[in-house]
DNA sequence: TCTGGGGTCCTAGGACCC
DNA sequence: TCTGGGGTCCTAGGACCC
């Protein structure tokens, strides 16, 4: 029994690696444009128009430019740097090839960006080593191969790595050991803390609370009164304490599209238009990974920036354009006094699961019928363009085919 | 500064049922 | 007749992440 005992001991203290891209959109950008290599380089949304920063080059940097700040004061930081729109697709790839590298080092890989991964390493030792061997050979292997830069954290916990590897930007390795987590983690700004935002972070400091070592000092019970539910997971997490299992390839909760107008409208037609087509992007999406819809949402946000949002649930889930944008319109009548300008719309399909419940013979055949005849329209449009077929209502007047420009769809790396 | 688009998770109240 | 408590579902809003 002592024996299971020391064997069971030596293998409870995990192993986790967090690996975090260096200035991943721009870096992809340099690599396949060497000429933009140390100058100050801008990825994101038209400069001109109402989008935010994607990512900014360590050049850009310098300026003040980061994630997430408004294009346009980017621009007024830096009229000088060069900006563009970003290619999700070579994103994608260099995602793909740097998740196959990790995947050779243990097949527990989560991605939990595009940027971003954890992977569990515990009981790898007798094949890659000691962790931090496997780090190091990791950041060297991905470098070779891509000739991308990354950060690594390596730790007992997936917080603890991941502030890590935050730590150890740009291109650099920090382990932290076991038994040591809660000391790293002490004379950290409050802010480091995964959870902890714009308004927490305040919320924090307004109580005295301003590192991660004050939050430990915290009592329990009163981070609890203070905060609920997530003063209990703020102390836990201060002290390196981490009991997240990972959670494998889940199905998606919900599907949603949402789009800003060039400018604050209330053109009804223009957005029931707008409507229309994000819709059919939900209704597409449901299609492409076979999932049925039970309850459909609407979002809007007004030129004072309040938002709002609206669901109902159906008697029936559905995947279908007309049920998605038949509802999405319901609310937004309901919703909408006809005068307010408004700033963006989105459509949301939530309550997601597989095919519906057993039909009537005739319905079943009906249902068929139908699903043929979506995937042949899905077919068209995934070949020809989303554009090449329409719903009525998405049709301008004059008849055109375009409802509007619409953007391309663009994450961000951290701020 | 004038604030994207895609998500997840949490809270809280009310309806409804037992 | 005026009343409890628990569970679940629905809806709205908001914090947060990349």
């Amino acid at each position: 029994m002592t024996h299971g005992t020391a064997h069971s001991a030596e293998f409870s203290v995990r192993s986790i690696l967090h690996v975090d891209m260096d200035a991943f959109f721009v870096s992809v950008e340099e690599l396949e444009n060497p000429s933009l290599r140390g100058k100050a380089v801008v990825v994101g949304a038209d400069p001109d128009g109402r989008g935010v920063v994607a990512a900014a080059s360590y050049g850009a940097r310098k300026f003040g430019i980061h994630s997430a700040m408004p294009i346009r004061t980017a621009k007024k930081l830096c009229p000088h740097a060069i900006f563009l729109r970003g290619r999700h697709e070579k994103y994608h790839e260099y995602s793909e090839k740097i998740r196959r590298i990790f995947e050779e080092f243990t097949p527990t890989v989560e991605m939990v960006s595009i940027d971003e991964a954890c992977l569990d390493l515990t009981g790898t030792e007798r094949l890659h080593g000691p962790a931090v061997r496997a780090a190091d050979r990791l950041i060297r292997t991905v470098k070779d191969r891509t000739h991308l830069n990354c950060s690594v954290g390596v730790s007992t916990s997936h917080l603890v790595s991941k502030i890590a590897s935050d730590q150890a930007k740009p291109h650099g390795l920090l382990v932290i050991f076991p038994g040591s987590e809660a000391q790293f983690l002490r004379p950290l700004p409050i802010r480091r803390m995964p959870g902890v935002g714009k308004v927490t972070e305040p919320e924090l400091l307004a109580l005295g609370i301003a590192t991660i070592g004050d939050l430990q000092r915290c009592e329990l019970d009163w981070l609890r009164e203070q905060f609920g539910q997530h003063g209990e997971w703020l102390h836990q997490k201060s002290l390196g304490q981490d009991i997240d299992a990972y959670e494998y390839d889940e199905e998606p909760k919900s599907i949603s599209h949402e789009t800003t107008f060039d400018e604050d409208t209330h053109d009804a037609d223009q957005i029931e238009r707008t409507l229309s087509y994000l819709a059919q992007l939900v209704g597409r999406r449901l299609r492409e990974q076979r999932l049925f819809a039970r309850t459909v949402g609407l979002k809007l946000r007004n030129w004072k920036f309040k938002t709002l949002t609206r669901d109902t649930t159906l008697d029936e889930p559905t995947h279908l354009d007309s049920v998605i944008f038949g509802n999405a319109h319901r609310l937004f009548l309901a919703a909408w006094d006809g005068k307010e300008k408004i700033r963006l719309v989105g459509v949301r399909a939530s309550g997601l699961g597989r095919r519906e419940f057993q039909l009537n013979l005739l319905e079943a055949e009906r249902r068929e019928k139908l699903d043929r005849a979506l995937e042949a329209a899905d077919r068209v449009r995934n070949k020809f363009g989303f554009e090449s077929i329409q719903m009525a209502r998405s049709l301008d007047k004059g008849n055109e085919l375009k409802p509007r420009k619409q953007r391309r769809f663009l994450g961000r790396e951290d701020p």
